[in-house]
RNA sequence: GGCGGCGUAGCCAAGUGGUAAGGCAGAGGUCUGCAAAACCUUUAUUCAGCGGUUCAAAUCCGCUCGCCGCCUCCA
């Protein structure tokens, strides 16, 4: 498997730390709002990926932080005349009630930064002791130009960095790209004790940490996130924690694309977001995970209503046909990646830096299968094959998360749809229509084939 | 100014040296008692433009044009 590594701006071989396991670090909300589908593409494609990873047999540790103070939430307590603690409750509540709405699977740990204070407080002890970090007026903060790696992954220099910088209000700094570690409180503000003084962690330590403590190791295999953490985000972390270690934190970095609106990145500061729940009341799940999925991660992805739309549609030609093979009776059967060319070509362009719009074609050449074959005489030929092309289809939208609910029809239904057959028989098709009208009302349309009729559910 | 990405049909989108996947929409047709949200066929001699390398380029190189991002909080 190939994955795109931000580090080497390459693609390599994935190869984990310890056998058949990797560690896995993907960047969390900010809790002062709800999440955008913006925020919603890195959540989806790396809970997709993990899920993939899973299925290709490995045991996979995936850590997503929440960040629960920081200067936003501050502000938009006192905005709302409330405590930073209420604010990131309220949308802590509102992240996990949205990644369930949206099938994302929990992290399996999703520590919170107000939580992990202890262990942010040691780093930054670590870090000053090591002489990269050192205290001025208003916090304590690390020296980029003490490590010498610094820009290694955004693959910018500290020098040229310099000339581009705004002016920077704090004069005390040594360098303008120093970040805080320790941001000592002022007046009205949230603070936990410290060595230093009074103050809460900068943004960047508690990933660090995290990332260290719920991995058990230095060194973890993969760190996620959007293209935009690359620079400072994820740098500054990179900085922290092989200062602090002497290892290197992360073997491979993936990072998604934008989604856009209108070829502009969807942003809060420019106001031009739609929220997650927007989404999910009006789209189920995998129409939404398809839609994400519908772009290779790393491309840029731009959402309107009409390409959501579209992209429904085909999900329909996936619904429609699993429903009209699950009324087909066949033979229980199982596929190999050896027997089905179609399935190793799907994990193919999967292990190819997880090629999802590649993936998606293939599944639809299946269907297309199915469709020359529905019409013909089920010989037992036909039916079985129609049973490894169905295990086909359920396999891949498992792996891709895009898996509609399948059910068979009520047995009510189906000895209408018998009737109604009969009656067609007999010629008596005012009759016939009634109940056919009558499915209608019950949500199911007919598709009637030369031999047989099928129940499908509308989308 | 520094760094990075992108430009493939009406739209969305793969493909990165061997002759353009897939989806949506459209057009024509078929099945059917009727019908379908069903099925079939069809839709880029061409990949922003211009040069170059090569037996061979959407794919590599150079230049031009256009769009976007990061360098400040950001997924």
């Amino acid at each position: 498997m190939k994955i795109y590594n931000t580090l080497t701006g390459k693609k390599e071989e994935f190869v984990p730390i310890n056998d058949g396991k990797v560690t896995m670090y993907v960047c969390g909300p900010t809790v002062y709002n709800y999440f955008h589908i913006g925020n919603a593409r890195p959540f989806i494609v790396f809970d997709t990926f993990r899920n993939y990873l899973k299925y290709k047999g490995f045991e996979v540790i995936y850590v997503q932080n929440i960040t629960d103070v920081d200067d936003k939430i501050i502000n938009k307590a006192k905005e709302k005349n409330t405590t930073f603690e209420k604010v990131a409750e309220k949308y802590t509540k509102a992240y996990f009630d949205d990644i369930e709405k949206l099938k994302i699977e929990k992290p399996d740990k999703s520590p919170k930064a107000t939580e992990e204070i202890k262990e942010m407080i040691e780093l930054i002890r670590v870090l000053l002791e090591k002489g990269y970090a050192y205290i001025i007026k208003d916090g304590v903060y690390f020296s980029v130009e003490k490590f010498t790696d610094y820009g290694k992954l955004s693959n910018k220099k500290i020098d040229e960095l310099r000339e581009g910088a705004r002016v920077e209000i704090n004069d005390q700094k040594k360098n303008p790209l120093d970040f805080a570690l320790w941001k000592f409180a002022k007046e009205g503000e949230p603070y936990w004790e410290s060595p230093w003084g009074k103050g809460r962690p900068g943004w960047h330590i508690e990933c660090s940490v995290m990332s260290k403590k719920y991995t058990g190791a230095d060194t973890i295999d993969i760190h996620a996130g959007g293209i935009d953490l690359t620079f400072p985000h994820h740098e500054n972390e990179i900085a922290q924690s092989e200062a602090a270690s002497g290892k290197k934190f992360v073997n491979y970095w993936m990072h998604n694309g934008y989604v856009n609106i209108k070829g502009e990145k969807m942003s809060k500061s420019i106001g031009n977001i739609i929220l997650a729940r927007e989404v999910t009341e009006k789209y189920s799940a995998e129409v939404i995970r398809m839609f994400i999925l519908s772009a290779h991660y790393r491309s840029p992805l731009d959402f309107t209503w009409e390409n959501i739309e579209k992209i429904k549609q085909a999900f329909k030609d996936i619904y429609y046909t699993l429903q009209i093979l699950k009324q087909v009776e066949k033979p229980d059967v199982k596929i190999t990646i050896e027997e089905s060319s179609y399935l190793k070509n799907f994990i193919d362009a999967l292990d190819d830096d997880f090629n999802t719009p590649e993936a998606l074609a293939i599944i639809f050449n299946i269907i297309k299968l199915v469709k020359e074959q529905i019409k013909k005489e089920f010989t037992n030929e036909i039916v079985y094959s129609l049973a490894i092309i169905e295990k086909n289809i359920i396999e891949m939208c498992k792996i891709l998360k895009i898996l509609p609910e399948i059910k068979k029809p009520d047995e009510k239904i189906i000895k209408l749809m018998d009737e109604r057959n009969i009656l067609r028989k007999e010629k008596k098709f005012i009759e016939a229509d009634k109940i056919k009208e009558e499915i209608k009302k019950a949500g199911y349309i007919l598709e009637d084939t030369k031999t047989r009729s099928f129940l499908i559910h509308e989308l």
